[in-house]
DNA sequence: GCGACAG
DNA sequence: ATCTTGTCGC
C-alpha cells in the first residue's frame, strides 16, 4: 500500500519530544465510526532479534469473511530506540510502516498488538498508526498499560470496561475460556463497540483474533526456520 | 516520594 | 519483546 513517508527516515526523537508529539496528535483521533466495505483486514506484529538490535515487522493481509491469508510481508531493520512504557510507537512504528509500504494490497481495517487510546496520553501504537494511515485501527493488547477494571466474566465474550481518570478507554474482553482476557481499545476511526465486534468476528478457537494471531505465528515460524536452518 | 509500566 | 523443555489439564 502506498503511504506518505515524510518523517520516517529520521523519526528517532527524545522522550520529551515524543511526549509532546503525543499530546499534539491525540486530539486528532476519531473514536467513532463503523468501518465499511471490509474486504481485507491486516494484522501487525512487531518482534525483535539479535538481542534487540534488529526489529522485525510482520504484516498479514487477510480476506474477510473467509479469514484466509492472502498476503504477508516480513521486514527487518535496525532498531532505533529503546523500549519506554508509553512510547512504544516510536520504537515500533517505523518498521511497521516500512513493512506496510511493501504490502501490495490495502486493508480497510488494521489490528495491532498493543493499545489504541488505552494509553496515558490516549495515543497508543494502534492509535498512532491509524492516524498515520488514516485507516480504522484497533488496539489488541495482551496486558494492561493503564486504567482499572472489574474482574471479567469467565465465559467467552464476557467483557468489562477499562476506565482511566473517569474515562472509559477500552474493553477488557475474554476471548477464550480459561485464558487471560485481552485489552481492546479504539485506535482510530472506529467506535469501541465496533472494535470489540470486529475482534469477536475474527476469533476462532484461539485467544487472539486471526489477524494478529497469524502475524505472530508467521513471525515465530520464520524465525525458528531461520535458526534451525543455519 | 513510592509504585506501575503495551511490546 | 526475548531466553527456553517438559508438563499438567481442559
Amino acid at each position: 500500500m502506498s503511504i506518505s513517508f515524510k518523517e520516517l527516515h529520521d523519526w528517532t526523537v527524545d522522550t520529551e519530544t515524543a511526549i509532546a508529539l503525543q499530546h499534539q496528535l491525540a486530539p486528532n483521533i476519531i473514536r467513532e465510526g463503523e468501518p465499511e466495505d471490509i474486504e481485507h483486514i491486516a494484522g501487525v506484529d512487531i518482534g525483535f532479534e539479535d538481542e534487540g538490535a534488529t526489529t522485525r515487522a510482520v504484516i498479514v493481509l487477510m480476506h474477510w469473511p473467509s479469514l484466509e491469508v492472502v498476503e504477508q510481508v516480513i521486514h527487518r531493520e535496525a532498531t532505533r530506540m529503546a523500549y519506554v512504557p508509553g512510547l512504544l510507537s516510536f520504537r515500533e512504528l517505523p518498521a511497521a510502516l516500512n513493512a506496510l509500504q511493501r504490502l501490495e494490497g490495502t486493508p480497510q481495517l488494521v489490528m495491532v498488538d498493543g493499545m489504541g487510546i488505552a494509553h496515558p496520553r490516549r495515543l497508543g501504537i494502534a492509535a498512532h498508526l491509524g492516524l498515520w494511515l488514516e485507516l480504522p485501527t484497533i488496539g489488541v493488547g495482551k496486558s494492561r498499560l493503564c486504567g482499572r477494571h472489574e474482574p471479567v466474566g469467565e465465559e467467552k465474550g464476557a467483557r468489562t470496561p477499562l476506565v482511566d481518570r473517569g474515562e472509559t478507554i477500552g474493553t477488557v474482553l475474554r476471548t477464550r475460556e480459561r485464558v487471560k482476557p485481552l485489552y481492546i481499545s479504539t485506535g482510530h476511526r472506529i467506535s469501541e463497540e465496533s472494535a470489540v465486534k470486529w475482534v469477536m468476528h475474527c476469533l476462532t478457537r484461539y485467544k487472539l483474533p486471526e489477524p494478529t494471531r497469524q502475524a505472530d505465528r508467521l513471525a515465530s515460524r520464520r524465525t525458528r526456520a531461520l535458526r534451525e536452518g543455519r
